[in-house]
DNA sequence: TACAATTATATTGTATTCAATATAATTATG
DNA sequence: CATAATTATATTGAATACAATATAATTGTA
């Protein structure tokens, strides 16, 4: 029974493992992808986000993308040295920071816009795998 | 047209999203469980591969784990530090390093036993959609 | 056997992540 | 209205990740 004490320590046991490993072999697929505008994968979602919806408070992005100001702080600092978008304090309460895009952060939308079918196209999962593996993940990363 | 020109940018239509969302809210779980043994969710993975298979090379710690030298090497070493393993040149070829518990590693086991079922009973899950989850997530991992 | 490739790790530099804490502004309450 | 509690963001510190490069050892080959 040795044996079987330890068995589920297998590291092909895990589901942890491959949700990882998967996340980490996907967003290598978009560095090459994203280079040319000139932004790494955080700061896309970050775009992706503004994109839909400009003028967001920090707080908004950081729930949106499940994110900490740990995180998002710098990023936009970065973001915002590169002149993709402004921060700035509301004026209703100072200790909200609202989150607008540039011209240039709008204007990369024009360019990152294939990027989608880009890795689509170099995922190689049918669209009923794609659909299934979407709400198994969404199931995952709702629960608190 | 010009809304559908950027449907595809939609967050909620990219599959990477809830990818590397679910992983980082998986990763999390792992660590209050993991705090009392002293690892970090990366270590507890080295030490599943290393409870399965002993005295590996650094590189075959790198390719079960898909992680690169640079991100293996400075975890090995604090784990080394930690008097959980030991970092050895292998004598027939210089260039490699072998990787063995010690006793306190080997030890360890016993108090890790438990963790994938207390994983298990805060991930909402049934048994078929993990294994749904399993399936496709190796898919999306060992493609190239 | 020199020495050009190759191989195995290690190092460096940049960019996340997140827990924990700090700070400043606003709100709620006695 | 003073101040305790709350809220929003920022900072700090520790641990990953990974691309790019470096270094040392081994192997292949003219």
């Amino acid at each position: 029974m040795k044996k079987n004490e330890y068995e589920q320590l297998r590291l092909d046991h895990q589901l942890c493992f491959p949700l990882y490993a998967a996340s980490r072999a996907v967003t290598q697929k978009y560095t090459p992808i994203l280079k040319p505008l000139g932004l790494t994968y955080t700061q896309y979602l970050v775009m992706l986000v503004l994109w839909e919806q400009d003028g967001l408070r920090v707080s908004e992005l950081c729930e949106k993308l499940f994110l900490d100001s740990g995180t998002v702080t710098p990023l936009l600092k970065k973001m915002e040295q590169q002149g993709l978008l402004t921060r700035e304090r509301s004026g209703s309460d100072e200790r909200v920071v609202i989150v607008h895009l540039t011209e240039k952060g709008m204007d990369l939308r024009e360019k990152a816009k294939n990027i989608p079918s880009e890795i689509g196209s170099c995922i190689a999962l049918s669209v009923e795998e794609a659909g299934a593996l979407y709400t198994l993940l969404y199931k995952l990363m709702n629960q608190k």
